[in-house]
DNA sequence: AAGGAAATTGAAATTCAATTTCATTTAAGC
DNA sequence: GCTTAAATGAAATTGAATTTCAATTTCCTT
């Protein structure tokens, strides 16, 4: 797991490199909160996170520290029934969708390759070559469903 | 098709009648080009449509009479990937989704039942009971890959 | 049909997340 | 160390969405 944020940190560097951005303090500590706690987060809730243990790190840097990790391709932005852009980091694995609790706000991932092949060919049915998708399912999720 | 239309408009009243809102002129034209039009309209969108025709209608009521349907039952709000809301009239048809064209924008409506008794499957299958879902494909249609 | 309470209208103001600006600070090549 | 181009962050701006409020209209009651 270490591993793998690592090598994330490393894509990161040579991407920057390449396009000529400065390597700082605050990018990396940025990155690493938000490759470390690996969920979907807003801009504003990872400024939250970050600037607890760092106070000097402002909302602005946080904000285009997670553009250019997408820019980078190593988040992806995504944008709920909320309305609120989250990133999320890219893993190597397949493409995945989400579920999402109506109750307790929960998202879940899944992956379903009969799925995504199925998807391709309706799509391609019509004519349309597919560069990418979404699919969110809303509803309750195993534990609000026990509540109620 | 016409029929329909009534019917939806008849909806509409009995909603209003319902709630205590009164019938204006204003909301007679207004919904009337939107189940007219039956397309996924931005208010903004709708309002230059309308105002065309009647050009003492305001945007703010065109605006208020879109989230008017959507609460009667009439319309579907919906985001895509620019980030706007649009509104499209709910019809008596099975759930659909969506194919996006990223270079024309035009939006294509389809169905499968096929992949909504699989959505349901998977969703249960994580103990999570499905309320309501969206997918959407973004790519290039028919005529925007003959052109390329 | 007139009166009046309550809802509607629409221009303008406000909200709020997203994005940009700009003066100051910092990183990294020479 | 010096230079300069990029980065930072507080504050300002943007733009769609929403709310406000005074004037108007609907529709219920008499």
């Amino acid at each position: 797991m270490k591993k793998k944020i690592n090598e994330k940190k490393e894509r990161l560097k040579s991407f920057m490199k390449q396009k000529g951005f400065k390597s700082t303090k605050q990018r990396d500590i940025i990155a690493n909160e938000f490759l470390k706690t690996g969920e979907h987060l807003t801009a504003e809730e990872l400024y939250k996170r970050v600037s607890e243990g760092h106070k000097n790190i402002g909302f602005t840097t946080v904000y285009r520290t997670l553009k250019l990790l997408a820019e980078s391709g190593l988040a992806t932005e995504r944008i709920f029934a909320d309305h609120l852009t989250r990133y999320e980091p890219v893993s190597a694995e397949e493409h995945h969708d989400h579920l999402i609790c109506l109750n307790c706000g929960a998202i879940t991932e899944f992956e379903n390759p009969k799925l995504e092949r199925m998807q391709v060919k309706i799509a391609s049915d019509f004519g349309f070559s597919i560069v990418d998708h979404k699919m969110e399912f809303y509803g309750y999720c195993r534990d609000c469903n026990k509540d109620a």
